[in-house]
RNA sequence: GCGGAUGUGGCGUAAUGGCAGCCGCGCCAGACUUAGGAUCUGGUGCCGUAAGGCGUGGGGGUUCGAGUCCCUUCAUCCGCACCA
């Protein structure tokens, strides 16, 4: 009887199934175990033979874990909101529901094939209101909940209300209450909060809420008409179709997932997860302690004297300068009397020590006289200045130098002819005080730097505000501020993608803006510049070009000072290279000079924080994760607005369903597709929230679901969890390692502060399956001839390389009947077509790239299950390689393990002539050639040999040494003519998880009316293994020369004598006497000489 | 640039510091015969007729002994990336 998998598989698929063979207890006196995969986003392309990798190796574990007395849980479900079905029902007019609906049907058909023991009972789908409900509770949970750093805890929002009625809001950026809220919240008493109305107190909790409404930089993706979250943009485009992505400052639901940064970071040590996986995360959250720094700014600004520009006094517009200079020239020549009396009085210093120039253009005027030190204009009117025309013109060149920073006194002709000297006096007067309104001095702004290097502090030479930084605005003066607003909207307005090709040029522009170094009290100028992320820290740096690449290459640009402040450990040249390294010793640094750059740091925040200029900090690049998509197929959010204030809706009103909507697009007003519905108002009157749920968002809790999936009262019983606890095996692709598996935690945590759930980890194990590539196939076809030259041959003809579908292609060799009688083939006139052949074999070229349709080299699991059926699939995946290494997927191989279950099969069934018929009276199948004989000592340590190796294998995840295992055990057996039941009931269940339908089959045959799956796995015995001899290797200096058959019971000097003893020794030893004798028993003899 | 992973026959891969290449594909030779994409047997790292030598990306080290541990270097893949 041979092997015919299609009626085996069927036949079980169909009993397991009918049987709800795998329904998970709910509760159990057995030990549970939860193996989980990351759920698929059902797409309309269905499974490729990439996807039941995991699927399969979880399978594996999850039916091993049964035969080993565990209750388990492995349930599968689907991520069904999502961006392709609602992009397609945009194209198609379908609605998503629908197409999403078919696409679950098509992935359960090709789940089902493989044989998985999923509990489909708790298939979850994220778009059911009965799964998404839940989701919305949890937001609504998490919108009443703020993280209160004092107990390092999620908490109730009341317990914050609490705090304000108590004790205020103490305002401080660095109030630890704040948790480093993004934006400064100002202070206020309990009394004020008290008094506070509805929209007040909301608009101050929002600040604090886990989920919360607030207005932030966003990747604004045009082209999907939604924002997206870090990590769902990839170098700079979106990762859904590889659209441009441009920051946009949107208000915007948002999840405070930075308060959890330190945590998520401290639990990785807790984890089994990989490395990588591990080092994503902590890379992603981007941790550095350093220290803050606040740099006050001069206001309004200096002189161009102080700035230390070589031209200042050229003040004229560029464009007129030159005529204004001829005229003031000739002004010069004609002074009025009384013009010249003062010009007299100036050159001669009758007031101080102030330098004036007579006749100076500044702007588009010619001032009469000018003090450049102090930006003051002193202009004598004549008679004709009292014209009501000539005031006005007066007023408005007043107003424009005042605006370009000149204080304009004015006299009159009389004035200054009559009483000069009181003139003088009072422009004395004007010129030494300070500040007068004109002049610079320390003003109010105050611009805060993050730096890990508060060592450096002497080497600052500049300061660089990211263009968004919310002081440009205040801080750039006239002068600059049209070339500022010009790379500010340059800046914000060009995409992520051109911003990140452009990271080599450097670019920037000085505001005109200074700061004061705190410790110098040296003015340094202020620049703006793109490589100052608005998103990292305070959106600022204090610049120490010498000790830092980029600011070296700013400073380089734009040719600023770089003060060396730390002597290199190695040869280097500052002409060329910053010197970034954390060594060496401080010099030109005041207090820091001789120290070591570590003790240099602790030094200066020590310092800075005696000044109460900053204070010791630990930044995080984790950004807060925006919730709101301005799309349509997701989960509403629950939310209506009421005055303008956000509420939640009650929780017993949930779901809240997604409405109908006649067009899946923007409404014309840009507002998202959910304001088209019609009538959708909360109590048909408030507006909803337009937004809907990231894809994240059902994601970050099915975890929890699947453990009490049908119940309608909660989102998961406290009974379910903690029975279940947290995910023992998780799998799933190492693509999601810094969006899903950190969202996933952070919800996690939260829910578990609130009370709902006792763990804090949700998986405690994961393992990222590589991915299976594609192999593409190509045929060569001959210039302007319908004939294709096979790959050996094709370099002695002038070809085109085509794709040819790899299913028409087999061991590389393409199948000519089939590519003859393909229909509607992309390739003209394939019917006719002609072949040059290389051994009466047309050989197809191959590539590794990614799986997809347009390459021709999608596989689908279906065809391998036609061709070999599902137990080959299983196992051959498998036997591909290590789970977790990445590989194309090559069909070359499937054969021999096609060929290693129909020898497991002819185990049972070998014909007569090879084995001795069946003495068996209680099997379900006459024709069955098992025997109750007793085995032998060979067959035993075969079998017990295999057990070791498969558990241990499967404890280590190491599926494919496991398939190589079986096929050795398999031959083995067959080379000893085994039928002895025995040994292959043992072997049956072993190979069961890997290959549950022959397993069942021939369990069955063998007279089990029962399932398979939940016997006990064979125990391993190490007496079967125990040989009473071993043969040694021996080498000589390491060199193995021949085998030395030994009984084990020898003592180590018993194995020396035996092997000096041998004439094989003396013949590789020569006259060598040996220095040392290595003997390891069992192991390895070795003659060192 | 930073971080991670991986480099072993023609190919996928295997090897608690102890005989490198298990198992499978492919290839070679043979058997069988319903001539075939079936099954079975034997062989197959490289050089060499052989004895023997050489071999785990390269170089160095630790060790009686290294694919495995350490240092260094190269290559490929993946992730992050002007993160102050």
């Amino acid at each position: 009887m041979d092997y015919h998998f299609k009626d085996i598989e069927q036949r079980w698929q169909k009993f397991w199934a009918e049987n709800k063979t795998f329904r998970t207890e709910d509760a159990s006196a057995k030990p549970k175990y939860y193996v989980l995969d990351m759920f698929p986003y059902p797409s309309g392309a269905g499974l490729h033979v990439g996807h039941p990798l995991g699927y399969i190796a979880s399978d594996i574990v999850a039916r091993y874990k049964r035969h080993k007395g565990f209750n388990v849980l492995h349930p599968m479900g689907y991520d069904s909101f999502g961006l392709p079905a609602e992009q397609y029902a945009i194209q198609t007019g379908q609605h998503p529901a629908i197409t999403t609906e078919q696409n679950i049907n098509r992935y359960r058909e090709q789940l089902d094939k493989i044989g998985f023991s999923f509990d489909w009972e708790r298939e979850v789908r994220t778009s059911d209101p009965e799964y998404y409900k839940w989701t919305q509770w949890i937001f609504i949970q998490l919108f009443n909940a703020w993280y209160n750093p004092r107990t390092n805890k999620t908490e109730h929002i009341d317990s914050l209300i609490k705090v304000f009625e108590t004790e205020g809001f103490k305002g401080d950026h660095h109030d630890i209450l704040t948790g480093d809220i993004e934006h400064n919240l100002d202070a206020f008493t309990s009394e004020e909060w008290k008094k506070f109305d509805e929209k007040k107190r909301s608009d101050v909790l929002m600040n604090f809420r886990i989920a919360y409404l607030g207005e932030a930089y966003v990747n604004w993706c045009p082209a999907l008409g939604t924002v997206l979250a870090n990590d769902e943009v990839k170098e700079g485009v979106s990762e859904r179709g590889g659209y441009p992505v441009e920051k946009k400052l949107m208000k915007q639901w948002s999840m405070r997932i930075t308060a959890y940064s330190q945590r998520l970071l401290d639990g990785l040590d807790k984890i089994d997860w990989t490395d990588s996986l591990k080092e994503s995360q902590r890379n992603w959250i981007g941790k550095s302690e350093g220290t803050s720094l606040r740099f006050k700014v001069l206001t309004p600004n200096p002189s161009p004297r102080e700035r230390g520009t070589k031209l200042y006094y050229l003040t004229a517009d560029a464009d007129k300068a030159a005529l204004l200079l001829k005229l003031a020239k000739n002004n010069r020549k004609g002074p009025t009397p009384s013009e010249d009396i003062l010009w007299q009085a100036l050159r001669n210093r009758k007031v101080g020590g102030f330098k004036f120039r007579r006749q100076h253009p500044i702007k588009m005027f010619i001032a009469d006289f000018v003090c450049l030190e102090k930006n003051i204009v002193v202009e004598i009117d004549g008679g004709y200045h009292f014209t009501d025309e000539q005031k006005k013109a007066d007023e408005i060149r007043t107003s424009e130098l005042e605006i370009a920073r000149f204080k304009v006194i004015r006299f009159t002709n009389e004035e200054v002819l009559n009483d000069l000297d009181s003139v003088c006096q009072q422009i004395r007067q004007v010129c030494e005080d300070s500040p007068s309104p004109m002049e610079r001095g320390p003003g109010g702004e105050d611009i805060e730097v993050f730096t890990t290097r508060p060592d450096t502090i002497f080497g600052v030479s500049f300061v660089t505000l990211a263009p968004e930084h919310e002081l440009v605005s205040k801080i750039t003066t006239d002068e600059f501020r049209s070339a500022v607003d010009a790379y500010v909207t340059m800046a914000t307005n060009r995409s992520e993608r051109d911003r990140m090709a452009d990271v080599k040029n450097v670019s920037g522009q000085f505001t005109g803006a200074y700061a004061i170094h705190p410790f110098t009290g040296k003015n340094i100028p202020v620049y703006i510049g793109d490589y100052v992320l608005a998103g990292y820290g305070t959106g600022a740096v204090m610049a120490v070009p010498a000790h830092d690449e980029r600011d070296f290459k700013f400073a380089t640009h734009f040719k600023l000072e770089k003060p060396q402040v730390i002597t290199p450990t190695r040869e280097h040249s500052f002409e060329e290279n910053s010197w970034d390294e954390k060594e060496g010793k401080l010099v030109n640094s005041d207090f820091l000079n001789g120290l070591e750059v570590k003790a240099a740091i602790k030094k200066a925040i020590e310092k800075i924080e005696e000044k109460k200029i900053g204070n010791g900090k630990i930044n995080f690049r984790l950004r807060d994760a925006v919730f709101g998509r301005q799309r349509y197929w997701g989960e509403p959010i629950p939310v209506y607005y009421k005055n303008g204030i956000p509420h939640c809706i009650p929780e017993n009103e949930l779901p809240l369903v997604l409405p109908e909507v006649d067009k899946f697009l923007p409404t014309e007003d840009g507002e998202p597709p959910l304001a088209r519905a019609k009538d959708w108002k909360y109590k048909g009157e408030f507006d909803y929230e337009h937004t809907t749920m990231p894809g994240w968002a059902g994601s970050s809790w099915y975890f929890l679901r699947y453990m009490d999936a049908n119940n309608k009262n909660e989102f998961v019983s406290k009974n379910a969890v903690d029975y279940w606890g947290s995910v023992d095996l998780y799998l799933g692709g190492s693509e999601h390692a810094t969006g899903h598996l950190l969202y996933v935690r952070f919800w996690t945590m939260a829910l578990k502060d609130l009370g709902f759930i006792n763990v804090e980890e949700p998986a405690k194990k994961l393992i990222n399956q590589g991915m299976i590539q594609g192999r593409s196939n190509f045929i060569y076809k001959l210039k302007d001839e319908n004939k294709y030259v096979s790959f050996g041959l094709k370099d002695k003809y002038e070809t085109r390389r085509l794709y040819i579908d790899v299913n028409l292609v087999s061991n590389d060799e393409l199948n000519l009947e089939e590519f003859k009688n393909l229909k509607n083939s992309y390739l003209e006139d394939n019917c006719n077509a002609e072949f040059i052949l290389e051994d009466a074999k047309y050989i197809c070229g191959y590539e590794v790239e990614k799986m997809s349709k347009s390459k021709w080299n999608v596989v689908s699991p279906d065809k391998i299950c036609a061709e070999y059926g599902a137990d080959c699939l299983r196992l051959y995946e498998m036997f591909l390689g290590p789970l977790e290494l990445s590989k194309p997927w090559n069909t070359n191989g499937i054969t021999g393990v096609y060929g290693f279950l129909k020898k497991l099969w002819r185990l049972f069934y070998a014909s007569n002539d090879q084995r001795q018929t069946t003495n068996e009276t209680t099997t379900n199948d006459k024709q069955l050639t098992v025997s109750d004989e007793a085995p032998t000592k060979e067959e035993l340590k075969t079998l017990h040999k295999t057990i070791k190796k498969i558990t241990e294998d499967i404890d280590r995840f190491s599926f494919n040494t496991s398939v190589s295992s079986f096929m050795i055990c398999v031959n083995e057996l067959t080379e000893l003519k085994c039928n002895k039941r025995q040994i292959l009931e043992p072997l049956l269940i072993l190979i069961s998880p890997y290959a549950p339908h022959i397993s069942e089959e021939l369990w069955n045959k063998l007279g089990h009316n029962d399932s398979i799956a939940f016997e006990k796995f064979p125990e391993f015995n190490p007496e079967y293994l125990v040989e009473s001899n071993f043969s040694y290797p021996v080498s000589f200096n390491g060199k193995t020369r021949f085998q030395l058959e030994l009984p084990v019971s020898l003592t180590v000097q018993e194995i020396e004598k035996e092997v000096m003893s041998r004439e094989e020794v003396k013949k590789y030893l020569g006259d060598a006497t040996p220095k040392k004798i290595i003997i390891v028993p069992k192991r390895i003899i070795n003659i060192v000489h």
